[in-house]
DNA sequence: AAGAACATCAACCGCTCCAAA
DNA sequence: CTTTGGAGCGGTTGATGTTCT
């Protein structure tokens, strides 16, 4: 690497001056910004063409919003940060008018200083206290919904690929490489979903099939599935499921049940063992779930 | 009033990715 | 297949502003 272009050419550094920022916004304004690199001198700027490309993209754009994070842009952060993590140039994408450097300043000094307060940690955004003892039953939820989320989207990418692969009646290659960033689905829609679910369960509206969101879940296998049957404990290893089941009261841990189900279908290992990291070596783990939703089953219509 | 401590955020740096040669 | 260079990303820094003692 060595040193900076902009070191080496004595070009400036440091905080943009109003000149500055004119010439930049009237030339990009007159030609586009073209090749980054060949800008400033076009431009007639003393900087590096990263720092104008930075400034602009940050700063100068005219589609930029600044200004204080209403809550739902809070909210929208919070929770693509759990299934996301520090991917703040993902997390952008689904809030309009704010740039990743924001969002990633705001993070480190609002929202990750909020949530330790809470008592959740903001890397892994579980609660540092015992779940069963300090925690009301919607917290639980939440909590576990969102690890399920991170779950489910550290598989989005494959199943994604995978669903394609099926779809064009190729034999699926588990293959990280394989995936550019334009085929990962939106995790936004990962939790609309999440959230139709949750919202119809808790506003007690009975059958699931009267929000949109279920629709897009009671595709699977083509055919209406009640969500409590998805995945069923199938053996009595299964005890980590079925103790949950039985140790909790009822009610939130129906859905406690119900999410982990339907989560389960979706991430879990074929074998019962839970997720595991290295799956793109294991071709199984995706046929024993296409097996489950079946061929026909809408995985991208989720996702 | 002063300066120390803390908070904020624009900007930089080093790195990776990817397309073109 | 390898090399090269541009673009973009995330971590970090440091200047500036604000609050505290």
């Amino acid at each position: 690497m060595g040193r900076s272009p902009s070191f080496e050419k004595g070009l400036k550094k440091g905080p943009w001056t109003s000149e500055e920022d004119r010439k930049l916004v009237a030339y990009i304004e007159e030609h586009g910004h073209g090749s980054w690199r060949a800008l400033p001198v076009k431009a007639g700027l003393q900087r590096c063409g990263k720092s104008c490309r930075l400034r602009w993209i940050n700063y100068l754009r005219p589609d930029i919003k600044r200004g204080k994070f209403s809550l739902q842009e809070e909210q929208t952060i919070i929770q693509l940060h759990a299934l996301l993590g520090n991917r703040w140039s993902a997390i952008a994408t689904h809030l309009p008018k704010r740039t990743d450097n924001e969002i990633k300043n705001y993070w480190n000094t609002h929202l990750k200083k909020r949530l330790t307060k809470m008592g959740i940690d903001p890397i892994t955004h579980k609660s540092r206290t015992p779940v069963s003892t300090n925690l009301s039953h919607m917290t639980q939820w939440e909590n576990a919904r969102l690890e399920a989320e991170a779950r489910l989207v550290r598989r989005s990418k494959v199943v994604s690929n995978f669903y394609q692969q099926i779809h064009h009646g190729l034999t699926p290659i588990i293959n990280k490489s394989s995936f550019s960033q334009q085929q990962q689905p939106s995790c936004l829609d990962v939790l609309k979903v999440w959230q139709g679910i949750s919202l119809c369960k808790f506003s007690n509206v009975g059958e699931f099939k009267t929000t949109p969101n279920y629709q897009i879940v009671s595709h699977v296998n083509n055919e209406k599935v009640e969500p409590t049957t998805l995945n069923a404990p199938e053996s009595p290893n299964d005890k980590g499921t079925q103790n949950k089941v039985e140790g909790c009261d009822l009610g939130y841990d129906q859905d406690n049940y119900l999410m982990e189900a339907f989560t389960n279908n979706l991430v879990n290992d074929a074998n019962g063992q839970g997720y595991h990291d290295d799956f793109e070596d294991d071709n199984n783990y995706w046929s024993n779930i296409l097996d489950k939703l079946g061929n026909n089953s809408s995985i991208s219509s989720i996702f």
